[in-house]
DNA sequence: TTGCATCACGTTGCCACATCCTGTG
DNA sequence: ACCACAGGATGTGGCAACGTGATGC
């Protein structure tokens, strides 16, 4: 429910299906013989009713829009899609089109349960429980998602029966300290905000700032109010960490480059990636998320983190085409900028100075 | 199987300077 | 509260250097 308002921000289309049998909880699985879309734990309910139903074959719900059996699985993305979310996705760019994609086979016996391990239905990285076999480099991937995302080993090994592998862990931690900014803003008035717009669009910025966007607002705001306090706990633990709010996470340029301004200072401050093998610098207490989270929240941080992925832009963000434009006329040598010979400079003042006398305005850049 | 050389590809740092941003009076 | 100014911070593109993984011997 919460993950249908919060999706629903952007467009009715793109509301999370709701479980057919008790029509409170988002869907998580399609059961083909039943022809119905269940929540996990309707779909536990249903199928361990009897052995009979036990078999019968159900399929994930896409990642992406929630409303359809998923039928690939991404490995890049850690993602179940359905054939339209997958064709939209990866064809985006170059670099999407080259997730390597699987089939998802069908499930089948009882997803939730004790013997299931971390709450099947409900992970980011359900289809490798599913199917209950994880090659060595899955493994490794999955680690390194884990301690890019400060993921909480501790809770996780000793929480077998909660949510869980990734919604303590991936999920929630990525999150949690994406959005970290949005407290600080709070707690730290006085410094600079790196979440919020500019005041206006001024000069040649040319990239909109995606949190100021009123369709985002009530999503935040609902999100910050359950999560104030644990954020403060990351941010603290961060600071601590870190001894220093301004190291910069080493991502691949692709990463870092393409992001808007507010995602690159989040990343910045908040998501300290720590190097393979170093859980024990992250699994103090004040890393660990609350251990009582409602089914909601976790939707609701699933829900965030699955917009997230949606949204990320692996274009190269231009957001001063001035200095985009000034760049391309400076001189360089081998590649690097150089200084300008008087001559040159001379004859720009000139031009200038024309133009301005001409036009009454100074060059401004187009694109 | 191991070690080395080679190749291909990706990432990073550097440069100058207009513009932005912040603090101060 | 508003304005002007100073000065530090930021962002921009192309190239070379460097790092890393794959491949062949």
């Amino acid at each position: 429910m919460l993950k249908q308002e919060i999706s629903g921000g952007g467009g009715g289309d793109n509301w999370a299906r709701v479980c057919d049998t008790c029509r409170a909880a988002a869907c998580t699985v399609y059961c083909r013989a039943d022809s119905a879309y269940l929540c996990a734990g309707c779909d536990a309910r249903v199928h361990a009713a009897n052995h009979l139903a036990t078999r019968h074959e159900r399929v994930w719900v896409c990642e992406a829009c929630e409303r359809a059996p998923a039928a690939l699985l991404c490995k890049a993305d850690a993602a179940s899609l359905c054939t339209a979310c997958d064709a939209d996705i990866h064809s985006a760019n170059p670099l999407a089109r080259r997730h390597q994609r699987v089939p998802i086979p069908p499930i089948s016996g009882c997803l939730q349960g004790p013997q299931v391990g971390p709450a099947a239905g409900e992970t980011e990285d359900r289809f490798m429980t599913q199917e209950g076999e994880e090659t060595p480099s899955e493994e490794e991937e999955e680690e390194e998602a884990a301690s890019w995302l400060l993921l909480n080993p501790v809770k996780n090994s000793n929480n077998q029966n909660n949510n869980g592998f990734l919604f303590g862990g991936e999920v929630d931690e990525y999150m949690d300290l994406v959005e970290y900014n949005s407290c600080t803003e709070n707690q730290y008035p006085d410094q600079q905000h790196y979440s919020v717009p500019p005041k206006s669009y001024r000069g040649d910025r040319v990239v909109p700032f995606q949190y100021g966007e009123g369709k985002d607002h009530q999503n935040r705001q609902q999100y910050h109010n359950f999560q104030l306090g644990l954020e403060y706990e990351s941010s603290e633990a961060a600071y601590r960490c870190n001894g220093s709010i301004s190291q910069s996470v080493s991502m691949s340029s692709m990463d870092v480059g393409v992001v808007p301004e507010s995602t690159v200072s989040e990343m910045s401050i908040s998501h300290q990636r720590p190097p393979k093998g170093t859980f024990e610098l992250f699994s103090s207490t004040a890393t660990q998320m609350p251990s009582q989270l409602s089914q909601m929240d976790r939707e609701a941080r699933v829900m965030r983190y699955r917009e997230k992925k949606k949204t990320r832009k692996f274009e190269k963000t231009i957001r001063y085409a001035s200095r985009k434009a000034y760049a391309e006329t400076r001189p360089r040598i081998k590649g690097r900028f150089a200084k300008r010979t008087n001559v040159e400079v001379e004859v720009d003042q000139m031009f200038s100075s024309t133009l301005t006398a001409e036009t009454g305005y100074g060059i401004v850049p187009s694109f």
